[in-house]
RNA sequence: GGGCGGAUAGCUCAGUUGGGAGAGCAUCGGCCUUACAAGCCGGGGGUCACAGGUUCGAGCCCUGUUCCGCCCA
């Protein structure tokens, strides 16, 4: 690539697609696990086949992009694996609807032919959220991309289930679990999403048996009074104690059902008598088993009532409870109905309302599991950040319950386990059988259900390293280095990834786990396509380059903050990229042809110089502090303030008249160090913006081959130069107090003015002098002129300012606008004297003086006398301008 | 009902052992100064939600209140 040419404007649609091939053409993205570096690695969480790469995608691969491409800087071995997930249940609703579409269920095409199916959708689709991972800049080892139910991963999955199976940590049995009607499948209960509607409260009439009055109810479900079985009240509640032991007649069921006592009823509410439905409501079913009642389904798994509901029987349930309500008033048993907010449980896939029920399914045993995971986190093995959610981590882990694994849907690991016809037993092997275990009958069919797919995506971190084998990869690469996820897969992925992890790594599966907040819209509301209101990655990739959208996820990812987005933002920070782009182009112009010095002197002679060297390795030390913290916000900002406001306002400033200059030796100086600086900058910004400083690297002399593979840059203790920095302080608080006065003085840009400085000591003055051309060029003078206070004559016809103990008097002559100038003086009296009561007020305040410490007053004496110097110039200042302003007044007049 | 987080400039937010309230964007004023108008220079703008407490000193620590968000039941 050309050296020393750079187009106008960067154009980052061709730069984007040419440096990605590059990357990957030269295999800048493969891990070697032979390698002796030191290892780092990170799995991916891998985004749903069916996906579309959305916000929370960009953001989270944005992060783990930089984490990697900073360790590949600082000499780690680095794999990142990339894959996708089966997504069971959202990749089966897809296909199907398609299928719809042709009017066809999944049914008429039969459980081979849909499987099929899937597989060529995957074929022609599944690859998209790659395709667009490639284009955010993800540098994803994709020799070793995986998928969930590739032949391996396949694999391991089946040994998993085995060897839970003979743990005993695997059965089947019939328990309550929540059902999705629309999905037709058991859910496992995290995957159900408890949202607040508002419903009803129907309260209801049930008739004692002998006809010796009535017992009310409430419900919110009145459709599921017909499979009631007992009706229940608080063993304390003298409104009910003569009713315990009878029995009521179920309305429009006409069937007797029990009226028991039981602690579990919240007096309070309703009326305080509940109506019990073991066969569809979780507490139910326990006081069921507990008090020993009938439990009756009257809602079948396509959501329609079943026989059991007599004469509702083949309704929708929703329009069973319209009839029920209808009946029970037309038969006088409606009491009344109130307004009621309540939770209802939806299926977080389809967002149907769900049905509890009893189901024969295949659950995992979690707690002995979760106890290990819990231990892991404990003792430090591994480390959530930012910390407080490891209470929510152990929060779930301790009130974890048996997690239902069996998806009644056919796209994913069908079940493993074949059942005997001859003998009924259970047969639960890796291998396909052809015999029953038990009996040896060739009778065997297998299990129809499948896995939930966060069974398979618990196994990620050793699945994808080639386990069951013991491969090199696994050696290297597992623990993976840390875990980069949203909040929102705490429980569904990481905590069942740490427990399989443990159990069959015998190791933790990371080190760290990273979790980042959600992206929102500017407003805070979380994107939906329902709100309208969501930004696409790839709109705004098309729009402002990738680097711009990911520098701006990167400077709004505060830990514990929800990232909220808006296109302005992303556009402003696109002004950052060109900004780099320009500042890379003035360097380029003007090295052309230089043979630069091969290393740096150590005190170089121009101010300028020291002092961009020395804030530059403070700003190599908060970058590298920020990224291994995970302040990925704290990153970003330090870069872009030193880059934009001290290396491009200030350096590059100050350097011209070098660059532009026939002094050779300065010249080259001045060439060397701003190549030097916006080489280690480009490779410090190069983990966030890789793009664009992919292709300003290659374009700087003194580079070889692509930015990954050079060094990150070290610090260099030695030339971090608190003089420098305390005189550049003075330098650009001179120039700055003269670029104030111009602005508010209302002095053209075009106007060069002269100036006076009068130094209270030789050292200011020796600085001023030997910056002259600086304090010229920068604060556009027609001449700087130098003294100690009392060599000449304070300026008459000026405007002054004070810093730092320097008076500095713009001269203006005949255009000294007295009125205006007594005013800018006057506002500056104000300030300075509300800041001096204030710390005169501590330094009187007796109790300060004898308890605060020593250099705390030390520093608050300091402060008020360099206060009260700098007030006196510049009321003695405002003084003479006063007086002029009245002579001017009277001769006017 | 239980738990957690938040409230700082018009907006979005930093603020790491308590010791001079900051940034970006927006806004206003002046500039096409030969890298960049996607830019440069300058200005204005805050009772740090409210009420107490601890302290010589509180945006920061403690208690309570209000409002907002999230998780769990």
């Amino acid at each position: 690539m050309d050296k020393g040419q750079l187009p106008k404007a960067y154009e980052f649609h061709d730069v984007e697609a040419r440096i990605y091939s590059f990357w990957e053409e030269t295999g800048c993205f493969r891990a070697d696990e032979q390698s002796k570096k030191p290892a780092f690695s990170i799995v991916i969480p891998p985004p749903n086949v069916t996906g579309q790469l959305h916000m929370g995608h960009a953001l989270n691969n944005t992060l783990q992009d930089i984490l990697c491409r900073y360790k590949r800087l600082k000499g780690f071995e680095v794999l990142w694996v990339p894959g996708t997930d089966h997504a069971g249940i959202a990749t089966q609703n897809v296909v199907e609807r398609q299928l719809a579409q042709q009017g066809l269920s999944r049914y008429d095409l039969g459980r081979e032919k849909f499987v099929e199916k899937v597989w060529e959708w995957k074929a022609q689709y599944g690859g998209y959220i790659i395709k667009q991972l490639k284009r955010l800049g993800a540098s994803c080892d994709w020799s070793r991309e995986r998928f969930t139910m590739d032949e391996g991963l396949s694999r391991a999955v089946r040994i998993v289930f085995v060897k839970l199976y003979e743990e005993g940590l695997i059965y089947r049995g019939t328990r309550m679990i929540n059902w999705c009607p629309r999905c037709r499948t058991a859910l496992a209960n995290i995957e159900v999403e408890g949202e607040e509607i508002p419903g009803r409260l129907y309260h209801i009439r049930y008739p004692l048996a002998d006809g010796s009055g009535e017992l009310v109810v409430a419900t919110t479900r009145p459709e599921t009074m017909l499979g009631d079985t007992a009706v229940a009240v608080h063993p304390e509640d003298p409104r009910y104690r003569d009713a315990v032991g009878k029995k009521v007649i179920l309305p429009l069921m006409n069937r007797p059902i029990p009226v028991i006592a039981d602690a579990y009823v919240d007096r309070e509410f309703g009326t305080g008598a509940l109506k019990v439905t073991p066969g569809h409501d979780f507490n139910d079913f326990d006081l069921g088993v507990k008090h020993n009642l009938e439990l009756i389904q009257v809602i079948g798994e396509d959501g329609v009532m079943t026989q059991e509901a007599g004469a509702y029987a083949g309704m929708d349930r929703y329009e069973c409870r319209k009839r029920v309500v209808a009946d029970l008033e037309a038969a006088g048993f409606l009491v009344k109905i109130e307004d009621h907010v309540h939770r209802v449980g939806h299926c977080y896939r389809c967002k149907n309302v769900v049905e509890p029920m009893q189901s024969l399914q295949w659950f995992v045993s979690t707690r002995p599991l979760a106890e290990r995971a819990m231990e892991a986190v404990r003792d430090g093995r591994t480390r959530i950040v930012p910390e407080k959610w490891e209470k929510d981590y152990f929060q779930w882990l301790e009130n974890i319950e048996d997690w239902c694994v069996s998806r009644q849907i056919w796209w994913g690991h069908r079940i493993p386990a074949w059942y005997c016809a001859d003998c009924g037993e259970v047969t639960v092997a890796v291998e396909d059988p052809d015999r029953c275990g038990a009996c040896g009958s060739p009778n065997l069919s297998q299990e129809e259900d499948v896995l939930d797919t966060w069974f398979s995506s618990a196994l990620w971190p050793f699945s994808t390293m080639g386990w069951p084998e013991k491969t090199p990869e696994l050696d290297k690469f597992y623990p993976t280095s840390v875990l980069v996820t949203g909040f929102d897969i705490l429980f569904f992925w990481v905590a069942r990834m740490m427990m399989m992890g443990l159990h069959f790594m015998k190791d933790v599966p990371f080190r760290d786990v990273y979790v980042h907040a959600l992206v929102r819209d500017a407003q805070g509301q979380k994107m939906s396509k329902s709100k309208g209101n969501v930004i696409d990655p790839i709109i705004m990739m098309d729009k402002y380059g990738t680097d711009a959208l990911r520098f701006t996820l990167t400077a709004f990812a505060v830990q514990g903050r929800d990232v909220k987005l808006s296109e302005e933002r992303i556009e402003g920070y696109r002004h950052f990229v060109n900004k780099i782009w320009n500042a890379t182009r003035l360097v380029l112009m003007n090295v052309e042809g230089a043979s630069l010095l091969d290393e740096i002197p150590q005190k170089p002679d121009r101010l300028a110089h020291r002092w961009i060297l020395s804030r530059f390795q403070k700003v190599v030390q908060e970058v590298e502090e920020a990224l291994e913290n995970y302040h990925f916000n704290q990153y970003a900002q330090s870069l872009y303030q030193f880059f934009w406001h001290e290396y491009c306002d200030w350096y590059l400033e100050m350097i011209k008249p070098d660059l532009y200059g026939d002094d050779p030796k300065a010249r080259l100086l001045a060439q060397t160090i701003s190549v030097y600086l916006l080489r280690n900058v480009l490779l410090m910004l190069h983990p966030v913006m890789p793009f664009v400083t992919e292709e300003l690297w290659q374009k700087l002399p003194g580079t070889q081959g692509s930015i990954m593979q050079a060094a990150f840059p070290a610090v260099e203790m030695g030339r971090i130069d608190a003089q420098a920095e305390g005189e550049m302080g003075l330098l650009t608080g001179v120039i700055g107090s003269i670029r104030n006065i111009r602005g508010e003085m209302n002095i053209s840009p075009a106007a060069r003015v002269e100036v006076v400085c009068l130094c209270a000591s030789e050292k200011d003055k020796a600085l001023l002098e030997a910056n002259d051309r600086t304090v010229v060029d920068l604060a556009r003078l027609k001449g700087l002129k130098v003294a100690l206070h009392g060599e000449t004559a304070k300026p008459r016809l000026a405007a002054g300012a004070v810093v730092s103990g320097v008076e500095v008097y713009v001269l203006l002559e005949d255009v000294l606008d007295f009125e205006g100038e007594a005013a800018r003086l006057q506002k500056e009296i104000g300030k300075l004297e509300k800041e001096l009561a204030g710390t005169s007020r501590k330094l009187s305040n007796e109790d300060f003086l004898s308890r605060a410490p020593g250099h705390v007053v030390e520093k608050e004496r300091e402060k008020a006398q360099r206060l009260g110097e700098k007030l006196e110039k510049i009321r003695h200042h405002w003084q003479r301008v006063e007086e002029l302003r009245r002579n001017a007044a009277q001769s006017a007049g």
